[in-house]
Order: structure tokens, then C-alpha cells, then sequence
DNA sequence: AATCGGGTCAACCGCCGATCC
DNA sequence: CGGATCGGCGGTTGACCCGAT
């Protein structure tokens, strides 16, 4: 009958996850890979019910996450999409890579909302056109019902794409040039690594003597931390390096990565490069060709990617609906002034 | 230095469809 | 088939931080 309970009520922990949490359900991840929450929490020790290990890890530790710092561009975006899709923070997520849904609500509710009122503000003292917002409401209306039909479509294509491995899908557009940006896993390893580092560092700085035992004990005796090995096959100095008692300083080169990478990921590393974060290998970042992890596409372990689509296919063979040429398109003036009515006259929705 | 108030964000809560037994 | 649980989602909360007084 059922399934059994995935955890006791009782003698659950909640609160703020603790570094040794952090590590600990990296580690299990590592090895076993995301899924099955049930059991993470009894193979793990962790007095953490099964829901709140999968929200730290989707939320807060899953590689490839990108935490703070919008860029204005990231701003527009979630402005435009909240203003199509309306509160559907997973959906926009979705079009926007490196960010969690958590994030995304969290910076709506915190600064874009008010950023929008505020303009609201200004724009309601400027003008008073009732009768212009009533055509707008119409436009809204008829867009976001083709937003809906092809956000349908769109999950058919996805779908089927995991069979035949189709290029039709929308997210993931660079706007400025129409392209597809190649996000090698660089992305995603440094992220990844700057979150592992960021939440040692802090065990670090937070308890000396725990430190102690992360260099000496505690990462090797961790099952797969010392097989925390990274092979990007670019010129980066971490090539092949392996983690292995690693000292403070070790860390610090180790992880040295900031989330600042956006600029420079492709020089450093050839299109069909990438570093792929796999629970099969023990926590080795290994390099597969012409494998790219990316969102919305999750192989058979849960980890995000998308096949056998090269740079150049990205940037040739992927044709832009009208909607996504529209949504995208930040040279189209009108439109963006539509958007941003959209977005401050969100009552219709 | 102490207090207060607003802002931020990690984490929890509750709901719902999917899945399992 | 039906009940129980899982996994995902959006809404909400509360602890923490920081600037103003």
C-alpha cells in the first residue's frame, strides 16, 4: 500500500544547512548521483527530511548556479518573461540558465518589483491613457496566449527531443545576437566549484579545528572528495589536478574560480569542450566531447545537458520563432516599451 | 552604544500532479 | 483501483544584516 514514509517527523533538523551538512550531501550526490531523495537522508545520516536536501541541493549547491549579481540584461529578462508567463518562476528559470527559480522569485519580489512600481510611478504621472492600455491589454492577451501554446509546443519538442535529439527549443538565446550561447561547462564547473569552495571556506573560517580536518581527514575520508579531480582540457593550470588533503591555500588556488565568467569561458575552451559533473565517475569532473549540460535537458542521472549540438548548429540550425525573435530582440524599441507596459500593468493576469 | 526599521534571502509550508505499491 | 508518497512548484516566513536615528 503506498510507499513508506521518506522520513520521520520526529527529530527532523530544520533551519540553516551547516557546512559538514553541505559536504555531506555533496559527497552522497557525488557518488550517487541526484534523485531518489528518500533515501539520501537515512544513507546519509542527515537529520534532513528528503525535501529539504533536494531544495539545498537544486537551490544551493547543484553545479552550474549562478548566485547574485543580476546583470541588467538578466534584469530585462525577468522582467519580460514575468510579464509573458506571469509568476511562473520555474518556467523563467528555465530561460535563464545559471539562475534557480528560488533566486529568480527572490530578486522579483526584493528589487524588480519595486523597481517596476517606481516606474509605474513616474509613468503614471506622465501620461493617463486609458484607452492605449485597453489596446495593449488586447495585444497582452493575444501574446500570451501564443506564449502559452508555444510554451505547449515547446514541452512536446523537448520531449521528443530526448529521442531524436531535435534542435528546436528556445531557451538559452543569446539576445544580442540571435545565437545560442555555447555554455561550456566551464560555466558550470566554476560555479559548482565556487560553490563547494565557498561552503569549505566558510567551514574554514567558522571552526579552525574543523578546517584541520578538512585538509587532513575529512575530504578523503568523505568517499568522493578525494576523487575531486578536474580536467577541462583548456590552458587552465587546474588540468588533471587532483584534491587530495588539500591545505587552505590548496583550496583557495583550487577553487579560485569567481562567478565571474562569463566573458572569457570561450577562449579558454573549444565548443565541444566541456566538464561534465557526472555522479557515475565518484566526483571527477571529467571531459566528454560533444555532451554540453544545460538546463532544461536532463540525461538519465538528472544532470543537465544537451547532445550532439556543436557550436556551429547552435548558431545556424536553430531557427528563432517570431515570438523568440520579439522576446529577444533587444534593438526592437516599441517592443520593449510594450514589455515594460506589460510588466507595470500586470492586473490583467 | 543601543535601538529600530527596512531589505534580503535561505528555507519552510502547503498544494498538486505523477508515481509507486 | 485506490491510497500513500514523491517530486516540483509558488507563496510565505523569519533570521540576519545594515543603515539611520
Amino acid at each position: 500500500m503506498g510507499r513508506p514514509p521518506c522520513c520521520d517527523k520526529i527529530g527532523v533538523k530544520k533551519g540553516p544547512w551547516t557546512p559538514e551538512e553541505d559536504i555531506i550531501l555533496v559527497s552522497y550526490i557525488q557518488e550517487h548521483g541526484p534523485g531518489n531523495w528518500r533515501a539520501v537522508p537515512t544513507n546519509t545520516g542527515l537529520l534532513r527530511c528528503s525535501k529539504s536536501c533536494r531544495l539545498r541541493w537544486t537551490n544551493y549547491l547543484r553545479p552550474g548556479i549562478k548566485r547574485g549579481n543580476f546583470t541588467e540584461h538578466e534584469e530585462k529578462m525577468i522582467i519580460h518573461l514575468q510579464a509573458l508567463l506571469g509568476n511562473r518562476w520555474a518556467a523563467i528559470a528555465s530561460y535563464l540558465p545559471q539562475r534557480t527559480d528560488n533566486d529568480i522569485k527572490n530578486y522579483w519580489n526584493t528589487h524588480l518589483q519595486k523597481k517596476l512600481k517606481k516606474i509605474q510611478g513616474h509613468d503614471q504621472k506622465g501620461k493617463s491613457s486609458s484607452s492605449s492600455s485597453q489596446s495593449i491589454s488586447k495585444g497582452q492577451w493575444e501574446r500570451r496566449l501564443q506564449t502559452d501554446i508555444h510554451t505547449a509546443k515547446q514541452a512536446l519538442c523537448d520531449a521528443l527531443s530526448l529521442n531524436k535529439k531535435t534542435t528546436d527549443f528556445s531557451p538559452n538565446i543569446n539576445p544580442s545576437t540571435n545565437s545560442f550561447p555555447v555554455q561550456t561547462s566551464t560555466n558550470t564547473y566554476a560555479s559548482s566549484a565556487d560553490n563547494i569552495s565557498r561552503l569549505l571556506q566558510n567551514w574554514m573560517k567558522n571552526s579552525p579545528k574543523s578546517s584541520q580536518s578538512i585538509s587532513n581527514n575529512s575530504i578523503t575520508s568523505q568517499s568522493s572528495f578525494n576523487n575531486l579531480s578536474i580536467g577541462t582540457g583548456s590552458s587552465s593550470s587546474l588540468s588533471e589536478g587532483t584534491l587530495n588533503a588539500p591545505t587552505p591555500e590548496g583550496l583557495d588556488s583550487l577553487f579560485s574560480f569567481n562567478s565571474s565568467y562569463n566573458s572569457d569561458v570561450s577562449q579558454s575552451m573549444s565548443a565541444d569542450e566541456v566538464v561534465a559533473f557526472t555522479p557515475e565517475n565518484a566526483g571527477i569532473f571529467q571531459v566528454e566531447s560533444n555532451k554540453q549540460y544545460l538546463p532544461n535537458f536532463k540525461d538519465e542521472n538528472g544532470f543537465l545537458f544537451q547532445e550532439g549540438i556543436s557550436k556551429q548548429n547552435l548558431e545556424t540550425e536553430v531557427p528563432l520563432t517570431l515570438l523568440e525573435n520579439w522576446l529577444f530582440d533587444d534593438s526592437n524599441v516599441q517592443t520593449q516599451e510594450e514589455l515594460m507596459g506589460i510588466g507595470i500593468g500586470m492586473e490583467w493576469l
